[in-house]
DNA sequence: TGAAAATAGATGACACGACATACATTACAC
DNA sequence: GTGTAATGTATGTCGTGTCATCTATTTTCA
C-alpha cells in the first residue's frame, strides 16, 4: 500500500480506536464520546444556541445536532429553552446534573486522554504531528469546527 | 485549547471531513465509503471469510462486518457462501457486477484521494505524517487492520 | 468418544452521522 | 407594510459502528 492510502486509513483507524477507548472511559456514566463534547462545549460556554453548538462540534457537520441534544435534554444533563430575542432559537443550558457529570467524569476523563497522548508520543513528536496536521486540515476543509473555537473564545 | 486536544479534534475533523468527500466522490454509485473499503480488499484478495475481511478493514472493528456484507450481496455486489472446508465460515468474493463497480468507480475514487493528498503535502510532508501516525497508532493500539494487510499481502 | 471450550457468524439494541425535507420565525426588499 | 428570502430547528431515512447475546459448527482434551 502506498503512503497516501496509510495516511487515510491511519487517521481512520487512530479515530476509531481512539473513540472506542474514550468511550470506555466514559460508559460509566453512559456518555458517548459525542455527547462529552457537546456537554464540554456548553460547560465552556454557558449557553449556546443549537447552531452555534453545531458549528463548534468537530464530531458532526455543520447539520444543527437536534437529536444529539434531545437525548441529554431527556437524561436531565441540558436545558433547552426557546430564546427570547429569537424565538427561532434555543438556548442550551448545562443542569446542575450536567455540571456534576462534567466535572465528575467528562473533565477527568480528558485530562487522562491528554495524559495517554503525551505518553504515546514526545514532546516535540506532538509539536510535528499537530503542525502537519493543521496543514492537511487547513488545506483539506476539515478545520471547521477548530476554526470556530478559536474565534469564539469562551462565552 | 492546548495541543494533545487539537492534534484529538484534528484527527476527528479529519476522518469526519474525508468521509464526506469520499462519500461525495462514491455517491453517484450508491457506495458508501465503508463498503467501498470492504470492495476493494475482495478485490485485492479473491476470497476471504467474514472473519478474515473484518481483521483487514480499517473501518469495523474486529467484529464480523455481517450486515456490511450483506447489503452488497443484496445490490449483487458480492457472492456469500458456506465454505465447505468449515461450514461456520463463509466464502465471499465479488460477482462480475461487483468487479464492474470497483474498477469503474471505486478504483478511480482511490487514485483521485491519493492525487487530492500529494496536492494538500509535500512528499516530504507526507513521510513525516507517515511515520508519526505509524509511531502513534502503534503506541495506541490502533494499526491492528493495517498490520494485518501487511502481514497479508493479495489472495 | 464425549463433554466442554473455542470459533464463525447472525441478530437485537442503541446512538450516531449525513442528507433531504418540512415548519416556524425573522429579516429584507420594495 | 407585505411578499419573499433567509434562518433556526425538527424530523424522516439510511447506513454505519459498537456491544451483547444467540446459534451452529468445529476443536480440544480428559
Amino acid at each position: 500500500m502506498n503512503l497516501e492510502d496509510e495516511v487515510r486509513y491511519l487517521i481512520l483507524g487512530l479515530q476509531r480506536e481512539g473513540n472506542r477507548q474514550i468511550a470506555q472511559v466514559l460508559a460509566p456514566a453512559a456518555v458517548t464520546p459525542s455527547q462529552a463534547e457537546a456537554i464540554s462545549l456548553l460547560a465552556e460556554h454557558e449557553v449556546l444556541s443549537l447552531r452555534d453548538l453545531g458549528a463548534l462540534l468537530v464530531c458532526e457537520s455543520g447539520d444543527s445536532p437536534s437529536r444529539l441534544i434531545d437525548r441529554l435534554v431527556d437524561r436531565g444533563l441540558v436545558q433547552k429553552e426557546i430564546s427570547t430575542l429569537d424565538r427561532r432559537s434555543l438556548s442550551l443550558t448545562l443542569t446542575s446534573k450536567g455540571v456534576d457529570i462534567y466535572r465528575n467524569v467528562i473533565e477527568p476523563a480528558e485530562v487522562g486522554i491528554r495524559k495517554a497522548i503525551r505518553e504515546a508520543l514526545s514532546q516535540e513528536e506532538i509539536n510535528q504531528l499537530h503542525e502537519l496536521l493543521m496543514r492537511f486540515a487547513g488545506v483539506t476543509n476539515s478545520s471547521g469546527a477548530l476554526n470556530a473555537r478559536r474565534e469564539r473564545q469562551s462565552t
